[in-house]
DNA sequence: ACTTTTCTTAACGGAATCTTAACGGAACAC
DNA sequence: GTGTTCCGTTAAGATTCCGTTAAGAAAAGT
């Protein structure tokens, strides 16, 4: 069963509550709920929920004051579900940390968008626009971070160079699999690289150099013999220790 | 020399404009005006704004449109201010990637509570909480500050111009990530930007004379050789001291 | 209209990087 | 043994890249 995001909904309207249950459930979230305001920040932060939906005003506190409290902590989104309220109030909610203000009676389908916008701004970690090549490749000591465009052993920067990197890049995404001289020249120089692989030599010495203890006997870094380069798999390092 | 946040306004009714165009200016923005869908995209990807708001009809395009077209290469914060329309409308507007909807009449207080919000969601990079509310990044002796838009050195502001502000704030905003200069490019100068990044060059030794004790031994920003620039990461320069 | 600031482009020098050539050893075939 | 091929290594020349300065154009402020 696939996991489910969690939605904390704090209403002490027993009838909405099982609403948005329904509705929310329905679309594969998981739901919580909470009636009071004391139990909504409670439940925040044992819970971390990916999203919270809530009443402008809970029996105990204002719903002013658990976004408040929520925010010394959390970014998670925060949408108030409320009555038309004046402009003002709605200003200080969203100043204070809410993320949208929704007008009762919801209309689910409107809720459901603004839900899946507020979730896409935190993943919007400011541009997957292009980058297909996040985050981090761990191999035994070694690092390769396609974040920051470099490879580490043992925490400390060896310092590749742009084609040294991108060389290292796409071996280490390959996983243990052989990737052919010609293959490895293309990605590199392009569909017009020539076939002369001496350039792939060079930067293979230079890269042992930076990330082998002895370069006659790598441990990452591996040539096939008439074929290519490869790897080690992160499966077969992970078992070194 | 008052440095301001641009915002473009699409619509078309005229005296609607006038009265968001007073809104915005009193309130230290600088606006821009597009009376039809063409315009508006061709003035997003001119002038690079902070953000836009526009209606949800053009004379010309529909306003999904404009989005859509946008959505290619920036994520701007856009909210459509409209008439009250079918929820499924809204729906596919947000899911588009349209970042609020807003019905007219418009309440200007929400209104710019609802826009604060808008850029609060750009710069919420890897749920970092120190700015939920702020609007202020602090990265060691530096400071942020994109509701004044400026960036501090110890308190003493730096002044610096409109570009260089758009630089830091880009980088800063990606904690210690690399952006390439392609993307950097395209962030300040649109998807038309040429490829020389001689102006990048430029304006990073500007700003470094600005920022940095020592231009040559950067504490803030640093050149990824071949790929781009990163700023220190908070968590960097966090242990500092 | 004038001054000042900001933006953009060009030119240059030094450093880092890329590329090519040359050499040497190992493996293999004959 | 000899020759050949393949791969690693080194070094040197060529090239690219980056920072810097300066000057003219454009924009903003007075």
């Amino acid at each position: 069963m696939a996991i489910r995001q969690k939605v904390l909904v704090a209403d002490s309207d027993r009838e909405f509550c099982d609403f948005l249950s329904d509705l929310l459930s329905e679309c594969g979230y998981e739901v919580l709920h909470a009636a009071t305001g004391e139990e909504a920040t409670h439940m925040a932060s044992s819970h971390c929920p990916e999203l919270m939906l809530m009443e402008r005003i809970l029996p105990d506190i204002e719903g002013i004051k658990v976004i408040q409290s929520v925010r010394e902590w959390s970014l998670l989104p925060i949408l108030v579900l409320s009555e038309p309220s004046e402009e003002q109030v709605v200003a200080e909610l969203l100043d204070s940390g809410a993320d949208d203000y929704i007008v009762k009676p919801v209309r689910p389908l409107e809720l459901l968008a603004r839900i899946r916008a507020a979730i896409r701004h935190t993943r919007t970690v400011s541009g997957d626009l292009q980058f297909a090549n996040t985050g981090k490749i761990v191999i035994g000591h070694l690092t390769v971070d396609f974040e920051k465009y470099r490879v580490y052993v043992d925490e400390t920067d060896v310092g590749l160079t742009q084609n040294e990197f991108r060389m290292v890049g796409l071996l280490a995404r390959y996983n243990g699999k052989v990737l052919t001289y010609e293959r490895v020249m293309q990605e590199l120089w392009g569909p017009n690289a020539g076939d002369d692989n001496q350039i792939l030599r060079v930067n293979m010495t230079n890269i042992r150099k930076k990330i082998e203890d002895d370069a006659l006997q790598p441990k990452y870094l591996f040539t096939e013999a008439g074929v290519g380069y490869r790897m080690v798999s992160r499966e077969e390092a992970a078992q070194w220790k």
